[in-house]
DNA sequence: TTGCTCCTCACGTCACGTGAGGTGGC
DNA sequence: TTGCTCCTCACGTCACGTGAGGTGGC
């Protein structure tokens, strides 16, 4: 017989963790002192430790080896856990794989010259959300080609909100995938939660789905919004997605007059 | 100004999670009602909970975040902690990759029709140990070659055990890298902890070294050790180890009748 | 008025490590 | 007798999730 020392010497584990197998019933020891609670250790249990270790280190939970200790050998019990396992380390390995390519992507955008703020890059589902939009073409990206036409559509719906005495949401424009002439069909609305509102045939009410994106948040005028899409969609690559639809522009905070206080976020979707 | 539910849908957050980094001090509400304790967020924190998110995505740790979100920018600062957990993302990927050539390696034991019983081997270091042994040269290996030479050294060391007045621990032999012609030093003897004993030129003081092992715990007669050592060498093998000497065998329950009691302990040295 | 949201407080998770404070064995 | 070992009890870890029980706002 040995004492709890010299039986956690021999595998290597503590003594405090042979008492915690111990209380959770995982490895019990062949023999308890009734008067001072002593610990006593039979020699054979000496493979039961090595078993409980072995599969310790293949990272199976507590619960899933004392069902192993606890069963006879049941070997297909065996290989179902270890198969689950398997595919466990499997999913991990692909997670942090994708995670060090993110780490990597943060590594060089420091060092290039850019020193572009790619660090806000987050992945999430969109919430889902009703808009009322009106909807227009224009000649291409960029604020000179959308500006002006933002500035005809957002009336509209505005007009059609104050009909139907319905408080305007966050702004939200989306865009659809450009022509071969390089125009693009661009949707300009404001969110209205459940409101109920009636659509006209120039002003639409709109489900935008849920889909996955990457999202960044902007401050400040839209005119340095150029080098914001370039670096999103670098880090799209960088991270293991693909850019898989045109995105969605939501003006948080949006002043006319101090575009400095402004406050876009842009969500670009993206599929693995 | 927005409730702590609408700024918790457009990261994506748990309100309970903020109320977390508030009281942590990661990210504070810009304004606490001083009547109700109700939470406010500016649209403008929302770039700063984008930033959050994106570090937590990557890994760090909400201490490290919080030191990236209050210090100024600080890319020096930012760029030692993504090195730091670049380091570890690719440490824990080359431990996962290890464990996931175990569990495979135990799969396919399962798989075949041998059912060894592969579960029960552990990597671990050695305790050091002073025994007192006797050297011999055998043929070869097998208990044919072996066993004539233990009945003539184990004996011999007993003798000395005994003359010196100490009582012997656990039984341990160990081997030598086998010669040109396949005969084998062999070596056998007795732990002694720290009990004082004196050596004479047939039967030496050893302390055996601290090594990396890979050990299997063998329960019964030594005649199936060999298949044992088969399925160690193995698993080394599968594991990604490589065998870094020739191997110690202990003694930990012996009994000359009945070897159905018998504990042995096989370790054999490894490396990476 | 009625859900809905917000609040604080507190416990659980998982496999341990690290004490404090006390007793037993050589 | 003196270290050494053993005992129980309890707290801390890390980033949360999930309640209980109660209040405030539209």
């Amino acid at each position: 017989m040995l004492t709890i020392g010299d039986f956690a010497r021999l595998g290597p584990i503590s003594p405090r963790m042979l008492r915690h197998y111990d209380e959770i019933g995982l490895l019990r020891p062949d023999r308890v002192d009734p008067t001072n609670a002593y610990r006593s250790y039979g020699v054979a249990q000496l493979a039961t430790l090595h078993r409980l270790l072995a599969l310790r280190d293949l990272g199976l939970t507590l619960e899933q080896i004392r069902e192993l200790l606890s069963d006879d050998p049941s070997p297909d019990h065996l290989r179902g856990m270890l198969r689950l396992r398997r595919a466990q380390i499997e999913r991990t390995l692909g997670e942090e794989q994708a995670r060090l390519g993110r780490v990597e992507a943060h590594i060089r955008a420091l060092e290039g010259s850019t020193a572009m703020q790619i660090q806000d890059i987050v992945t999430k589902a969109t919430q889902p959300m009703r808009i009322v939009e009106a909807t227009g073409t224009a000649p291409g990206f960029g604020s000179d080609n959308l500006g002006p036409l933002f500035m005809r559509l957002v009336p509209e719906v505005i007009t059609r909100l104050e009909a139907a005495g319905a408080r305007p949401g966050v702004m939200v424009a989306w865009y659809e995938e450009p022509a071969d002439d390089g125009t693009v069909g661009v949707h300009a609305g404001f969110a209205i939660g459940d409101q109920a509102v009636v659509g006209t045939d120039r002003v639409r009410i709109v489900d935008l789905p849920v889909i996955e994106v990457a999202s960044v948040v902007h401050r400040g005028s839209m005119d340095g919004i150029e080098a914001v899409y370039e670096a999103l969609l670098r880090w799209i690559e960088d991270s293991g997605y693909r850019q898989a639809g045109f995105s969605r522009e939501l003006y948080h905070e949006w002043h006319e007059e101090d575009s400095g206080l402004n406050v876009t976020e842009i969500q670009m979707p993206i599929a693995r």
